[in-house]
DNA sequence: GTGAAAGCGCTAACAC
DNA sequence: GTGTTAGCGCTTTCAC
């Protein structure tokens, strides 16, 4: 069995006080005591039992992790980076996964606010007033990445709208003639918030209507079905654009198969700039996705929640840039 | 604030004793009674404090797992799969990293085991009985993943020696005259538990004996460098065999940078079949690591151990199987 | 069928 | 400088 500070009292003849003065050396206490506490301690392997402190100080120093699908290369980097930002000031990490799914999300926020997790981090899929009251019922600091949700909750993201804007510009000053933007929804059971992909197309859009360039938009998941048709349509030069780069690949994928080569016969880009694109060839240019510094800024915001101070929920939108390579 | 148990039984005007009883419906209880704090503690927001039970059943329903990197798709594979396996036995999961890094490794265990979860699932990057008996002191079961530490601290794992002895008779079997096998080291801060390494080098080399084929084994971190005059060096059809896919792939590179073609001038394998594979040409042709399984089993293993069942520490290795693609 | 009370291991306030 | 004690929120045993 484990050895408790009670028994570490009989053990070193002082009285349970005492142990807590020597192990989290507070108050006065004779050196001496002190250190033989100490040593008694080390010697028997005492480890504070952090769940019995947890319920006298109210603090887990935990916070919660959910997202809703650690598979994908993309959260894995979230939960790494705010693992080790968690980890730098002393806090620990619960990770939970909803699995696309909005009433495990539910579950997730539910089971951690029984554990008293000093405060969430999430990449949310469930959206609108009830989740909103859901989240506020929490008792936690809740600190949103990815999709907003608006309505005042805590959100750390990326320009969505102005990055493709940007991406808009460049595909028209490099001379393409039109473009072909390739959107497919995430797929979630139930509804789902689609914040990005509605910023993202909502970017290309509008910066499209600005610049007057002729844009097919192909929302559907079975894309790949008319993505030659779209792209061959006209003898125009074609820039197919894609709201992710899993998508992009696909379609450098699809491209090659028609006999096609990028860029010389259409442009590509994608977005997120995930790692395993330095394998693939031609490199592919892409809109970089600060994931590392989401992550970061996102637990330093709920950092400064679960310490009380006021914030403004949602800070400035962090700015990304284009990753020129090969493929535009 | 929260609701409490306490205070629920004021509202409900019923002692909390019997809020116990409706809340986990046990022994006899009036039933519309209970109904009645069902509704109020549903209205209520009521939510039991899983510390403060955990506390007192000595159980936390809760398991730490601990890997040395998550950045790595792999092990976020494997977390993602303990994580799931985890919840659908109700248990939670604490995720930690060690960051390769020795001495995190080992404040990781320990405050896992301050938190009372009820087992842990460890990828080590230490060894030696010092680790092992830390490990015994934990007070929790503790099963092991990827590296095995012996001395009875049960493991998981696959046919690390075994899987390269058939590729090495798959490879002279294709016709390849020679092999050079690429292994650099995995890099920690301070001594590493080499372990599958190890294991896949010795099969490599075991193989190769029995066949008669030549082998040159590359070991160091600096293996571009020497990589072109160890494949040119002879006229002999060569077949280049990692350790990994990562180094696989980098191998492509280097292959394709000298102006050679895999697999007409050069055969390669990999090992761990990791998801990105599939976009990646030429096909690479690997060893599947079941990663998956792997995570199920060690966590079904664990699942046991946590029960109480005695168990023997290690079930027989798992079987792996070569994927065919093009490379070799 | 319900209430009262002890106690899990720790921290912190108070007494000596 | 040290000892004693209450109490965090829950579960569980024992009365009634």
């Amino acid at each position: 069995m484990r050895i408790t500070s009670k028994e570490l009292a009989r053990i070193c003849g002082v009285s349970i006080g005492t142990i807590d003065r020597a192990l989290n050396n507070r108050g006065e206490i004779n050196a001496e005591t002190r250190e033989k506490v100490l040593r008694i301690a080390r010697d028997l392997g005492y480890r504070p039992h952090l769940v019995a402190r947890s319920l006298k100080t109210g603090r887990t120093m935990t916070v919660g992790v959910v997202v809703f699908d650690l598979d994908n290369r993309f959260f894995a980097q979230l939960v790494n980076a705010a693992e080790h930002a968690a980890r730098e000031s002393r806090y620990f990490v619960y990770l939970t996964h909803s699995n696309h799914d909005l009433e495990q999300e539910r579950d997730c926020l539910e089971h951690l606010a029984g554990l008293d997790v000093d405060g969430i981090l999430l990449v949310p899929t469930n959206r609108g007033p009830d989740f909103v009251k859901l989240i506020r019922g929490l008792h936690a600091p809740v600190v949103t990445v990815g999709n907003r949700l608006g309505a005042g909750v805590p959100f750390v993201g990326i320009q969505d709208r102005q990055a493709m804007k940007n991406a808009v510009q460049l595909v028209f000053r490099t001379g393409y003639e039109r473009i072909v933007y390739v959107s497919p929804p995430l797929s979630y059971k139930g509804r789902e918030n689609i914040y990005e992909v509605e910023e993202r197309l909502e970017g290309v859009r509008e910066a499209a209507r600005e610049i007057g360039i002729p844009l097919v938009v192909l929302r559907d998941k079975s894309f790949p079905d008319v993505l030659e048709d779209a792209v061959r349509r006209t003898g125009a030069r074609t820039a197919l654009m894609c709201s992710s780069d899993i998508y992009a690949l696909q379609c450098l994928e699809l491209v090659r198969a028609w006999g096609m080569q990028v860029p010389r016969d259409v442009g590509l880009i994608g977005f997120d700039d995930i790692d395993l694109l330095k394998y693939v060839r031609p490199a592919l240019t892409t809109i970089s996705y600060p994931i590392r510094q989401i992550a970061t800024e996102a637990f330093a915001l709920l950092k400064r929640l679960m310490e009380g101070q006021a914030e403004p929920p949602e800070a400035p939108l962090i700015e990304t840039r284009i990753v020129e390579r090969e493929s535009l």
